[in-house]
RNA sequence: CGCGGGGUAGAGCAGUGGCAGCUCGUCAGGCUCAUAACCUGAAGGUCAUAGGUUCGAAUCCUAUCCCCGCAACCA
């Protein structure tokens, strides 16, 4: 059997999720059910990233122990990942036991190859932060939380050869061998590789930051958080006890990442692996930012749009939905209020939702529930193209793309209602062709439960119920499950019109 | 000349040489099985601007204007 490796990039765990957050989870999400569906080994990983000098700072601001906040911090993670119905199948922590040895063993993989050395590096720090300024962070060359201009202080770090690889990692994406989606995002990265890679500082002294991953062989040093973080992919498959899931599972088939973090995923990590003689991810999706009412989310505009939230006064398959439908899978999109309801209303509700019970109530009308058997499906070809399509985008990682081809498949349906005018063949007795007309229906319906489910997997289990289907049969099996015969349930609205 | 992406109907987008499309919204009509849902039709675009190549350009070339992302060691 063929295997799907996916994972989210692993949330900084400074602050509570945002919005951004939920987008990840459900396009990871609809992509590890998709794949199951498919009958494929599917195995997704998210989780949560512990350390570095934001978290340390943070805490330390809050007056608390490091790992008393993150382990506080981490619940409401885990609550979004329930509360929006994720499949994930492990959830890993970066500041676990099993990660931390995980990134040393491949830490002295860097050394074996001789990729690490010490250096010195030299940066604008300012004490008031406790960090490593950029220029951009510089006003008039002073800190903008201090007001004090940073001293230029020297410490030593381990350096990890990055260098080294920026050619063949050029040559992966170029070649397709690693794919980026989408096309702006690969070219984007590869204009950043003609720069070519600098050598990265990969550790820092520990009585500067003594929150993190101790550097093997050196007490004085912990792991620069990107180093450590971006070994989870792979730590958790249990990596450092040589555990048979990273025999099974790896490489990555799918890393899921934001366009913020694209230059780690698509150069340093790659850069880490190709040192270590590991295999390489075959693919990396990014998506982008979502803004709040067309602007950017923020505190000052009162705009902030927490997923949390939002899932407590809005149905999960609403929010699923409107994610995956509304916002371009690799580009911004924005979440209003209003465009929140009218997806919900113009694609579930009345699209959708009133398709299956406009259906499943003439199976009542006419035939006391009872689906008729047909012998062909009327609409098999046009389906093959609607179910070809949703794989193809699917697999591009275009999300909305995808779910499109089947809302077109649900208008097709809801013409074919129309044209053949079932309640008038009721109304002439003609219940030969009534009944041709009806078993069609539910067979379309019961396609369209299938591809609807990794999206609203509430709603679609809940209608699987009524048409006596197993949502648990991959696609094809599903697709050649018998409904004819069987007596449908009782249906109520699947999508309730919202309280605005 | 830093690199890259983009400017197409009220909104969001698709469309890389051959009569300008999709979804939502708007307006009109039809239907009554259905969640005031569904179906049909209409209005609405000088495809940023100017020039060029071509039998033919939203699509290729040149210039200009505007918007956005990136310019890495905070994540």
């Amino acid at each position: 059997m063929s295997k799907f490796y996916l994972t989210t990039a692993i949330a900084y765990t400074n602050a509570k999720p945002h919005l951004g957050h939920a987008l990840e989870f459900v396009f990871a999400d609809i992509i590890a059910r998709y794949y199951r569906a498919k009958g494929t080994d599917t195995y997704f990983l998210t989780g949560t990233d512990e350390h570095g000098s934001k978290i340390y700072k943070t805490a330390k601001e809050a007056g608390r122990d490091t790992q008393e906040f993150v382990d506080d911090v981490v619940q409401h993670f885990y609550k979004l990942a329930k509360d929006l119905n994720l499949t994930n199948d492990d959830f890993v922590r970066t500041s676990s036991d099993l990660h931390k040895r995980g990134a040393q063993k491949i830490w002295n993989k860097l050394v074996e190859a001789d990729d690490i050395y010490l250096n010195s590096y030299s940066g604008l720090y300012c004490s008031g932060c406790e960090a490593f300024l950029s220029e951009k962070d510089l006003v008039d060359g002073k800190c903008t939380n201090h007001m004090v201009a940073p001293e230029l202080l020297t410490e030593e770090n381990y350096f990890f050869r990055l260098s080294k690889y920026s050619d063949k990692i050029k040559d992966l994406i170029k070649s397709g061998e690693l794919k980026v989606y989408p096309d702006v995002r690969k070219n984007e990265m590869l204009a950043f590789l003609n720069e070519g890679l600098q050598d990265v500082s990969f550790s820092r002294p520990k009585n500067i930051l003594p929150w993190g991953i101790n550097v093997p062989n050196d007490d004085s040093q912990v792991m620069y958080v990107w180093c450590d973080a971006l070994t989870n992919y792979l730590t958790a498959l249990g990596y450092a006890d040589g555990d048979t899931k990273v025999a099974k599972y790896w490489p990555c088939d799918l890393h899921i990442i934001g366009k913020d973090i694209l230059r780690f995923h698509a150069g340093v990590w790659i850069g880490m692996l190709l040192s270590a003689g590991l295999p390489l991810p075959k693919a990396i999706g990014v998506h982008g930012f979502v803004t709040s009412e067309g602007k950017k989310m923020s505190k000052s505009l009162g705009n902030v749009v927490d997923p949390l939230d939002l899932l407590a006064t809005s149905p999960v398959d609403a929010v699923r939905f409107y994610l995956a439908r509304e916002i371009p899978t690799g580009d911004d999109g924005d979440f209003s209020k209003e465009r929140f309801n009218i997806v919900y209303s113009s694609d579930l509700a009345n699209n959708f939702g009133n398709l299956a019970s406009r259906v499943v109530s003439m199976v009542h009308k006419y035939f006391n529930g009872v689906v008729p058997t047909i012998t062909e499906f009327k609409f098999e070809p046009e389906f093959a193209d609607c179910f070809k399509t949703y794989c193809s985008e699917i697999e591009n990682f275009d999300i909305k793309k995808g779910i499109e081809s089947v809302l077109h498949f649900m208008t097709l349906l809801n013409q074919y209602v129309e044209e053949t005018k079932p309640w008038a063949l009721a109304k002439e007795a003609k219940t030969a062709e009534l009944a041709l007309v009806m078993g069609n229906l539910v067979e379309g319906v019961k396609r369209v439960t299938y591809l609807m489910a990794p999206y609203v997997p509430n709603a679609t289990l809940e209608l699987a119920k009524i048409l006596q289907i197993d949502l648990g049969l991959n696609f094809e099996a599903g697709f050649k499950s018998v409904v004819a015969e069987k007596t449908l349930g009782e249906i109520t609205p699947l999508f309730p019109r919202l309280e605005i």
